[in-house]
RNA sequence: GCCUCUGUGGCGGAAUUGGUAGACGCGACGGAUUCAAAAUCCGUUUCUGGCGACGGAGUGCCGGUUCGAGUCCGGCCAGAGGUACCA
C-alpha cells in the first residue's frame, strides 16, 4: 500500500479537472465532425428544495449512459436544468411570507450545488428554469402559433372550488370531499377554460407508438389505453311521446356493443348532459340528486368507485328495433359526461356496470349473447355481467351471428333507419391548461369587452409576471393586480384585461426537451441536429401525462413550424425507472419517526429521545411525511458521491423500486477500497506484454474481455446492476492475480487498465484516480472504450447438464461443437446417469447443443 | 372501479430464445490476523431428511401446455404506479 484513497480530496479536485477542461461541453454540429450525435436527457427536476435520492438515482443512470455514449465516440449532449413553476412556491408563499420566485431560484442554488457534488457529465452552459422569462416568453409565442392555427379552443370545464379559501383546488387537495386547508366542503365550478386540442392527434398519437421500439412496452400499453381508441356506433333513442323539451328529437348515445341492443332495458345520461340539466331545472329532486353526484368529486377514480346512483326521471324512449318496447331515461353517476355523448343504452347482462345498476333499480336483465355450451332456454345471468364471447340469441335479426358479426350488423341496420351511424370514439380528452394560480406562465391573451379574446402582440412578449404580489388574500394574486390585469385592447385600444390564468406546469415540461436542443442563440438548426432525444430517463410515474403531453406538443410544434423534428417524436429512447425506498417507523402515539431516531434492544424497538416504544411500519417510497427520506448530501459527505452512485446502480434492476439501507451504503464503500486495493499496487506492473500460453494469464485476461463485452452490452439495454455485478467478479479476479510470474502480471496490468474506463460511468472519480494510478493517458472520462480482443470470448469447452425425466442428474464436460450422437453417448455413459436409467429402457433422448441433454425414460 | 406493472433464500436480486434456480452483493455464522478491537482476508450459508454417500421439496396461490416452466396459457391473491388541477 502507498496511498489511501480519500474521496472528500479525490472527488473535488477531479471535478475541477473536468470543469477546467470543460470536456462535457456537447460540441456544435459544424465542430462534431464524423461523430454520431447522442442526446441523453433525464427528466428534469422541480426544485422543491433539497434533492433527494430519487435523483441521485435518476441522474446516475443518465450520467452512466452518457459517460458511455462519449466513451463510444459519440458527440453527447446531456443538459440539466429546472421545471420551477408550479404549487409548492405557492403554498411556501402562503406559509412562510416569501415570494414564489424568490423561494424557487434560492431552492435552484442549493440542488445545482448538490447536482454538482454527484460528478455527473452534464453540460451546464445551457441550463435554464421553466420560470425564467425567456423560456416561458418562447412558450407564450409557441402558444399563440397554436392558437393561429387553430388548435387551441375555450369550453367550459368543472374545477374543484373551496368556498372558504375562495380557490381552485388540485384533485389532490380535495381530501374526502374537503378543503386541505380550510376543512370546508369543496364545490364544483363551471369555468371557462382554455384547451390544446390534443384530440386532434389522437390517431397520430396511436398509430406513431409502432414506431416507439425502445420505449418500454407497458408505457405504450398505457397510452394506448388512455388514447383509448373505439369504434362503434352513435345512435338515437327517440322519445316514445313527445317531450316539451329542447331535445325533442330524442337521446344521442355512444356505444361499443350494438350487437346488444336488444339486450338494453335502460338509457342512462350523465349528470352532467344538457338534457339533465334542463330536466333539473323543473324537477327540485333532479337538481338535488346532481348535487350528490358532484360531491363526489372531478376525479376519475372518485367517480368510478363511488356507489351506483341512478335517478328515474320518468321519461321514456322508443327500442329502435322493437316497436312495442320503451325504455326509462335515468341519471345514472356512472356515465361521464366527458366520454362519447355523456349519454348511454344500458344492457345489464353483458356490462357489469349496467347489470350493478339494474339490480340495485330492479331494472330488467335479458341475456342476448349465449356462451358455448349454455342452453338458450336455461340461461340466464344473475350478478355477474357476461362479456365473452357466444352466439347473439333473443335478438330478432341478429339472432345466430357472433359478437364480430352482429356490430357490424347493428350497425347497418341503425344507419338504414336514419337513427345514427357508426363512429370511432376516443378516451383521450382535450387537454385542460388553464389554472387560477400566480406561479406559473401567464397566457398571453387579453380579454377586451369588444374584441373579445385578443392574442398579445408579439413585440409585447414575454407577458412577465408581476413581482409585487402576495398572498395574504386567498386566491389568484394576478386577478387583483390593478396595474398588470389593467391594460388597453392592442386592438381597439380601449379599456380590457389580461387573462389571469396561467398555463398548467405540464406545458413547461413538454418542450424543455427542444429548447435545450436548440442550444444557448435557440438555434433551430441546431434543435433539428439534436432532435430526437436518444435517450430519456425518469420515473414511470410519467408514463401517461407528461409523455403524452411532450409527444403532443413536439407534433404542434412541428406543425406551426416551430421545431424542425419529422417524426414529431420527441424521444426516440425512453428508460422508465423504479422509486427509492426506506424503512418507516412510527412513535406510540402513531407519529412517524426517522430512521436514525429509532434504536432496538433486546428485539424492541424505541424511541431514542423519550425510550418510548416505537413499530416499524412498511418500506414506502421516500417522503418528507413519512420521515424516511436521507439526504443524499449527507451519504456523499461521508462515503463520497461514487459510493451514492454505486449503491444506486446496484442490486435492483433500475426499472424496480430499490430499498436505501445503511448496510448497502457502507458495502459500496468497502468496494471502493477493494478496487482502490487493486490499482495501488500495480505502480510496478510491467506496461508490455504479449498474448501467451500461459494458463493463468490467459484466464486472467479471459475474465477482462468477457466483463469488458457483458459491462457494454449490460449499459446498453439498461441492467446496471448486472454490470455492477460483473465488475465485482472482475475487482475479485484481478486481486486473486496478485503474485504470479510476468506474463500473469501483464495479464493483471491490461485487466485493470480496461476497468478503469469500464467503471468510469459508474463511479467516475475514482475512476480518475485509478486511471491516473497506473498512469493513464489525460483524463479517463474522455478515454475510449476498451477493445475487445473477439477471440477471448469464446469458450471450446462446455459443462452440459444431464436430464432423465426433466430432473438435473449429473453433467458431462465436451467440446463446444459436439454433435448431438456423441453427446447421447457420453450423456448415457455418465455413471451418476446410468444409475437412474436404471437399465429401463429409453425413449427419447433431446439433445440441445451447448445447453442440456435430457433422457426420457 | 378501470388501465399497467411486480411477486424467486434471512434481505436486494441473477437466470440469453422455454434448457443446471439462487450469479453478484448485503446480512448471519465459523476461522485467520490482532494484546484486544476496528479494518482486512479465507470459508459456510434455499428449506428439509441423513453421520455420510446421497435423496426429497422449492420461484405468491390453484390448474394447464411441454421431454423440460421462474420464463408460455387460464383463473385467483397481494403490493405498487397512473387515473386527466401533485410533479
Amino acid at each position: 500500500m502507498t496511498e489511501k484513497y480519500t474521496p472528500q480530496t479525490a472527488e473535488p479536485h477531479w471535478r475541477e479537472q473536468w470543469k477546467a477542461q470543460d470536456i462535457f461541453r456537447a460540441l456544435p454540429p459544424a465542430e462534431a465532425g464524423d461523430a454520431p450525435k447522442a442526446y441523453i436527457l433525464e427528466m428534469f427536476p422541480y426544485p422543491s428544495g433539497k434533492a433527494h435520492m430519487g435523483h441521485v438515482r435518476n441522474y446516475s443512470m443518465g450520467d452512466v449512459v452518457a459517460r458511455h455514449k462519449r466513451a463510444k465516440g459519440y458527440n453527447v449532449l446531456h443538459p440539466m436544468g429546472w421545471d420551477a413553476f408550479g404549487m409548492p412556491a405557492e403554498n411556501a408563499a402562503m406559509e412562510r411570507g416569501t415570494h414564489p420566485g424568490k423561494w424557487t431560484y434560492a431552492n435552484i442554488d442549493h440542488m445545482r450545488g448538490q447536482l454538482s457534488t454527484l460528478g455527473l457529465s452534464l453540460d451546464w452552459s445551457r441550463e435554464f428554469a421553466t420560470c425564467d422569462p425567456e423560456y416561458y416568453g418562447l412558450q407564450q409565442a409557441a402558444f399563440l402559433k397554436f392558437l393561429d392555427k387553430g388548435m387551441i379552443t375555450r369550453k367550459s370545464a368543472k374545477v374543484n372550488w373551496d368556498p372558504v379559501d375562495m380557490t381552485v383546488l388540485a384533485n389532490e387537495q380535495v381530501i374526502d370531499g374537503k378543503g386541505w386547508r380550510s376543512g370546508a366542503d369543496v364545490v364544483q365550478k363551471e369555468l371557462t377554460q382554455w384547451f390544446f386540442k390534443i384530440t386532434d392527434y389522437a390517431d397520430s398519437l396511436l398509430e406513431d407508438l409502432n414506431t416507439l421500439e425502445r420505449w418500454p412496452e407497458k408505457v405504450r400499453t398505457m397510452q394506448a389505453n388512455w388514447i383509448g381508441r373505439s369504434e362503434g356506433l352513435q345512435m338515437r333513442f327517440e322519445f316514445a311521446a313527445s317531450v316539451p323539451l329542447s331535445h325533442e328529437d330524442g337521446i344521442e348515445i355512444f356505444t361499443t356493443r350494438p350487437d346488444t341492443l336488444f339486450g338494453a332495458s335502460f338509457v342512462a345520461l350523465s349528470p352532467d348532459h344538457p338534457l339533465t340539466i334542463e330536466l333539473a331545472k323543473q324537477n327540485p329532486d333532479l337538481e338535488a340528486f346532481r348535487k350528490t353526484c358532484a360531491a363526489i368529486g372531478t376525479s376519475e377514480e372518485a367517480i368510478e368507485k363511488a356507489d351506483k346512483l341512478g335517478f328515474d326521471t320518468g321519461l321514456r324512449v322508443k327500442h329502435p328495433f322493437d316497436e312495442d318496447k320503451t325504455l326509462p331515461v335515468w341519471i345514472a353517476n356512472f356515465v361521464l359526461m366527458g366520454y362519447g355523448t355523456g349519454a348511454i343504452f344500458g344492457c345489464p347482462a353483458h356490462d357489469q356496470r349496467d347489470i350493478d345498476f339494474a339490480r340495485k333499480y330492479g331494472l330488467d336483465v335479458q341475456p342476448v349473447v349465449l356462451p358455448d355450451g349454455e342452453d338458450a332456454a336455461t340461461y340466464n345471468v344473475a350478478d355477474t355481467a357476461y362479456t365473452g364471447e357466444g352466439k347473439l340469441f333473443n335478438s330478432g335479426f341478429l339472432d345466430g351471428l357472433s359478437k364480430d358479426d352482429g356490430i357490424p350488423a347493428a350497425i347497418k341496420k341503425i344507419e338504414e333507419m336514419g337513427l345514427g351511424q357508426g363512429t370511432v370514439n376516443y378516451r383521450l380528452r382535450d387537454w385542460g391548461i388553464s389554472r387560477q394560480r400566480y406561479w406559473g406562465c401567464p397566457i398571453p391573451i387579453i380579454k377586451c369587452p369588444k374584441c373579445d379574446m385578443v392574442p398579445v402582440p408579439e413585440a409585447d412578449l414575454p407577458v412577465v409576471l408581476p413581482e409585487d404580489v402576495s398572498f395574504d388574500v386567498p386566491g389568484n394574486p394576478l386577478d387583483r393586480h390593478p396595474t398588470w390585469k389593467n391594460v388597453t385592447c392592442p386592438k381597439c385600444g380601449g379599456e380590457a384585461e389580461r387573462e389571469t390564468d396561467t398555463l398548467d406546469t405540464f406545458v413547461d415540461s413538454s418542450w424543455y426537451y427542444a429548447r435545450f436542443a436548440a442550444g444557448v442563440n435557440n438555434d433551430p438548426e441546431e434543435a433539428a441536429y439534436w432532435m430526437p432525444v436518444d435517450q430519456y430517463v425518469g420515473g414511470v410515474e410519467h408514463a401517461i401525462l407528461h409523455l403524452l403531453y411532450a409527444r403532443f406538443f413536439s407534433r404542434a410544434m412541428r406543425d406551426a413550424g416551430i421545431l424542425d423534428l419529422p417524426s414529431g417524436e420527441p424521444f426516440a429512447g425512453l428508460f422508465t425507472q423504479g422509486m427509492i425506498t426506506h424503512e418507516t417507523y412510527k412513535s406510540e402515539d402513531g407519529n412517524w419517526l426517522s430512521p436514525d431516531e429509532v434504536s432496538e434492544k433486546d428485539g424492541a424497538l424505541f424511541h431514542i429521545e423519550s425510550g418510548k416504544p416505537a413499530t416499524r411500519g412498511a418500506i414506502e417510497k421516500m417522503s418528507k411525511s413519512k420521515k424516511n427520506t436521507v439526504d443524499p448530501t449527507a451519504i456523499i459527505e461521508s462515503y463520497g458521491a461514487d459510493v451514492a452512485r454505486w449503491f444506486v446502480l446496484s442490486d435492483s434492476p433500475p426499472e424496480r423500486d430499490v430499498e436505501w439501507t445503511q448496510a448497502g451504503a457502507e458495502g459500496a464503500a468497502r468496494f471502493v477500497k477493494r478496487v482502490w486495493a487493486v490499482f495501488d499496487t500495480l505502480s510496478q506492473a510491467p506496461r508490455d506484454g504479449k498474448p501467451s500460453g500461459d494458463k493463468a494469464a490467459l484466464a486472467l485476461r479471459r475474465v477482462s474481455h468477457k466483463a469488458t463485452a457483458g459491462i457494454d452490452k449490460a449499459i446498453e439495454e439498461f441492467r446496471f446492476n448486472s454490470a455492477v455485478a460483473t465488475i465485482h467478479e472482475w475487482v475479485g479476479a484481478l486481486k486473486k492475480a496478485e503474485s504470479g510470474g510476468e506474463e500473469l502480471l501483464y495479464a493483471r496490468f491490461e485487466g485493470a487498465y480496461m476497468l478503469a474506463r469500464c467503471l468510469t460511468p459508474f463511479m467516475p472519480h475514482l475512476a480518475e484516480s485509478c486511471w491516473a494510478a497506473i498512469d493513464g493517458k489525460g483524463l479517463v472520462s474522455v478515454a475510449k472504450w476498451p477493445d475487445i480482443d473477439q477471440d477471448l470470448l469464446v469458450e471450446n469447452e462446455v459443462t452440459l447438464p444431464v436430464q432423465v425425466n426433466g430432473k438435473r442428474r449429473g453433467e458431462i464436460i465436451v467440446a463446444k461443437d459436439i454433435s448431438k450422437e456423441d453427446a447421447e453417448a457420453k450423456a448415457l455413459a455418465e455413471p451418476s446417469v446410468v444409475t437412474f436409467i436404471d437399465g429401463k429402457p429409453v425413449k427419447k433422448i433431446i439433445v440441445v447443443p451447448g445447453r442440456i441433454v435430457n433422457i426420457v425414460i
